[in-house]
DNA sequence: AAATCATTTGACTCATTAGTCATTTTGCCT
DNA sequence: AGGCAAAATGACTAATGAGTCAAATGATTT
């Protein structure tokens, strides 16, 4: 098996156990089985072993969210519910991650790592003004700060619980409960019988971050490789790109996996390469998802 | 000045910009401008010392809304986003407290810590669940957990936003605003057009803890001598009780100043106790606050 | 089998920091 | 001033753990 991976898997156990402090080198080298010498050959030192696990599972986490968003077809409430519940079901696949990344004593410890959970939160906050925006009008945008955190906060409870085996409800009846709680409290701000408590001025380092995280989340590659696959799935006829989209949600969810199968991948792949239409956006997620 | 509360004072500080494993007990001593060994005669431990800061605020942050709850005047709904209210006016002023406790890094190092974090939640629930089941009745029970990790989130959120500088509203206005969320769900689940996600099975040791806790709340000395003194001044005529709860409230304001007046509060006693019918309870609750 | 290259090892260094204690300083009393 | 006890000091110990590197082991080629 991938040693790197291995190491990935038993720092992210430890480190939800113990907290990263206090799980040392050695005792990561031991549960994998390897020398801490050895342990230095893959990773220069504890910050990159964390930014490393960071990197390898905050795409993991989100991607498939972003690719719920890229569905055109999906009614705004709908898509909403549906993002929060993929979410929760990523959530129980990497539930030792999950634990790690709440803890989040490590963002204490280092500049890069907490940036790293910035950006991540940037990213939340930003798909989450999307759904509002396509759902109440720009009418809740004055209402929009203090939606965002209340939602966020809630879903994160929930995510706690979860992590910590306290709720084992259907992730698709949290998402919808999630989604319900945000319709109240929106169209109780939108009655206009009560006043938003936050506002722009008072989040303006916000407001900076989300707007560069947008740019971010569409540049990264393999993102914007799956979000041009999609556009050009949806400009074509429904009987035509039905079998196709068919195949592309397979390959998420194939590489959603702890141990994706390669060959399913590429045989998925060649299914979306027979057409000619988007041969070129098909090899360019290939690339991505597949590299030679 | 007292050197025990400068110490907790500085180290506070410390922990609130650094986390408490990044802080040496050398950099605490060098900001209040005391040796190594000197700190070690007042804690004799790192543990000891952050187990002293929690006991030392967490009673200060949390008695102001006990003394709210026994007010028996306020309706419930005034009641609730008044215990708020006074909770967010401790916030501003425990900002660095707060701020430590919030990165919720130490209790990762101590069971004495984490026991008494999970204590201080358990508090916070428990008078929650009270003031649900006074306004909504025993038909909010199967709903009383959603609702109680919702409002507590959302409690938390912008009680983050205070701390960090990010929301500067008015505590009064935050207590409204909480209130209101609140009445929303609750009064959406008692529609009954949506189903709560947790429930007592999923929470069965939750339930213990605060069955524990509301033990252990009304056991607190100093808050049974403040119940129980508010309990007699609640029978008496309004007329005789009014001067007399005013000098109580004061006594209440006092010690929750970084610096209490011993003065002060011993006048303030001395009013108390003119009165023949309260004067076994205000002694009491003297005691407490001014040990001979 | 010998030579060469790659990988792995764990004993070692070095920095940090909690906690101790012999010595010094301070404040108080006679 | 001198004597004394309490308080304060900071050099010291001991433990821990990140990161290094010379030597050992293993794999591959000739």
């Amino acid at each position: 098996m991938n040693k790197r991976e291995a190491i990935l898997e038993a720092a992210v156990e430890l480190f939800a156990e113990k907290g990263y402090s206090q799980t040392s080198m050695q005792e990561i080298a031991d549960r994998v089985g390897i020398s801490k010498g050895s342990l230095y050959s893959f990773f220069t030192s504890k910050e990159d072993l964390i930014i490393s696990i960071y990197e390898h599972y905050q795409q993991l986490v989100f991607e498939r969210v972003f690719i719920v968003g890229l569905d055109r077809h999906l009614p705004p409430r709908e898509k909403l519910e549906k993002q929060f519940q993929v979410q929760f079901e990523g959530i129980l696949e990497y539930k030792a991650y999950m634990k790690m990344h709440m803890r989040g004593e490590t963002a204490a410890n280092s500049q890069k790592v907490s940036a790293m959970e910035h950006r991540m939160r940037g990213r939340l906050f930003s798909w989450l003004q999307n759904r509002l925006l396509e759902l109440y009008g720009e009418g809740i945008s004055i209402y929009k700060w203090d939606l965002l955190f209340m939602v966020q906060s809630i879903y994160r409870t929930y995510m706690m619980l979860m992590v910590n085996g306290q709720a084992n409800a259907k992730p698709l009846d949290i998402g919808k409960h999630i989604g319900r709680q945000l319709d109240l409290m929106a169209k109780d701000f939108l009655n206009g019988d009560s006043k938003p408590i936050l506002n722009d001025e008072m989040l303006r380092d916000f407001i900076v971050d989300m707007d560069r995280e947008g740019a971010f989340v569409s540049f990264e590659k393999r993102e914007q490789a799956w979000k041009v696959l999609y556009e050009k799935l949806n400009r074509l006829e429904p009987e035509q790109s039905f079998p196709l989209k068919e195949a592309a949600n397979r390959i998420s969810e194939e590489t959603r996996k702890a141990r994706p199968e390669k060959l399913v991948l590429k045989g998925l792949f060649a299914l979306l390469k027979q057409n000619n239409e988007i041969i070129i956006e098909a090899r360019a997620l290939e690339e991505e998802i597949l590299p030679v």
